[in-house]
DNA sequence: AACTATTTATAAGA
DNA sequence: TTCTTATAAATAGTT
């Protein structure tokens, strides 16, 4: 537009059309800055040089991510489809599955029973009676199985129990403890006799013992076993 | 810039300033679509009116998503990270949740039990039977209901069975039904004789008249319970 | 929407 | 890149 006109169509050379290509950027950025005051609009320009070079405008009363949405309620587009509603239909499945979930458990507890027909209840009920007989089976070896280990400290106390006594007897037959040592008490056991109570407290080096054979099936029993299962059900109240 | 010049400032004459736009508006796409041209570059201008009126340019090799994508991976954002990390967080609390359900399915189904403390089969136990108790009453209910439904409908075919017969008798005593009209065939009833489905053959008209009165509890009955409770097991099954 | 006096943008050269 | 400047292009105000 100046010293001689030119043809609308690509400088060949490269270092012109990057002087260019610079100095109708500026031009365009202030005609844009030009129309936002003038006319109270808001102007986005966003460009890529043949460098790939990026260069924005965007009126200072507005965001580029603004307008990208308002450009994308507009034109009804959505401008990042892609992942988005690869998204939003992985959670309508997952609210589907987890609908029917919910559904069958509310059905093996007894409710929403009214839409099933007699061979639906009939099939739920004998699956139930199969389910709660492997439930209690299952139940019952535990039983077994604690009872077991129940026997098993039992014997290995009064194991314990008889070594002490034994030891003791054979310190009565020391000649070197036949003086009272500690205040002129005696001790007197009777295996038969002695229950765990008193026990705990005559022996507490036998009770200490007893404690660390006890707290590690506490731990794997009862303790891992309320993490692992405890949530389900206050989970589901609060669902829906 | 012809004619005098002017302040770069909002025009107040509303008129002035929609003209104003939109001249210089082609004025500013014309120029890029110089630069477009002339540099070989890509620009994309998006504007919006007082007057809430959209306009765009986009360089034609390129399509305003493109210059979105673009724009977002050039400035190493993601416009929607906020919507799309609430999506992701929903996303991970349904799996959960989905996870819980089915564990939950799964040891009232009697599998997983391996975890579960003495207490907790115990109570496990017990719900169970309560479940299978409330389910085992509403089948016997339904039975009932069913049991119920059928006499009613055996009362009804003898009911109107025993009407028809009635009006013979009339008819043979009436003298205007002597003679034999449709071809010398005679039909004779005996209503402790004839079953259902002679009857359907003999009585077309008794037959559609029971059809419309099943018709309304096979659809409440049988079909709506299966499609609400047929697919749940099945969509186990696809589940992990 | 067309006209046109004037301002503004810018191509080419330094 | 920036400055200069002759000239092309854009446009404000008018019709």
């Amino acid at each position: 537009m100046a010293r001689g006109k030119i043809q609308i169509k690509r400088i060949e050379n490269s270092t012109n059309r990057q002087v260019t290509y610079s100095k109708r950027r500026n031009g365009l950025f202030k005609k844009a800055n030009e129309l936002t005051v003038l006319c109270d609009a808001k102007v986005s320009i966003i460009m890529v040089s043949t460098t790939n070079k990026l260069h924005e405008y965007i009126s200072p009363s507005i965001s580029t991510k603004q307008f990208f949405d308002l450009y994308q309620k507009t034109k009804r587009i959505d401008l990042w489809s892609s992942h988005y509603e690869a998204m939003q239909e992985q959670l309508r499945k997952l609210k589907e599955v987890n609908k029917n979930l919910k559904r069958e458990i509310r059905r093996r507890m007894g409710e929403s029973l009214n839409g099933m027909t007699l061979e639906e209840l009939w099939s739920l009920e004998q699956k139930m009676d199969e389910s709660v007989k492997i439930i209690r089976e299952r139940k019952m070896k535990v039983i077994g199985n604690q009872i077991e280990t129940h026997k098993k400290k039992v014997r290995n106390g009064e194991e314990i129990h008889r070594n002490l006594l034994h030891e003791f007897e054979l310190r009565e037959e020391d000649p070197r403890y036949g003086l009272v040592e500690n205040g002129g008490e005696e001790y007197e056991y009777d295996s038969s006799v002695v229950g765990y109570s008193q026990e705990a407290v005559l022996l507490p080096r036998i009770l200490a013992f007893r404690l660390q054979l006890n707290q590690p099936n506490l731990h794997s029993g009862a303790g891992a076993g309320a993490g692992a299962g405890g949530s389900d059900l206050t989970t589901f109240a609060l669902l829906e």
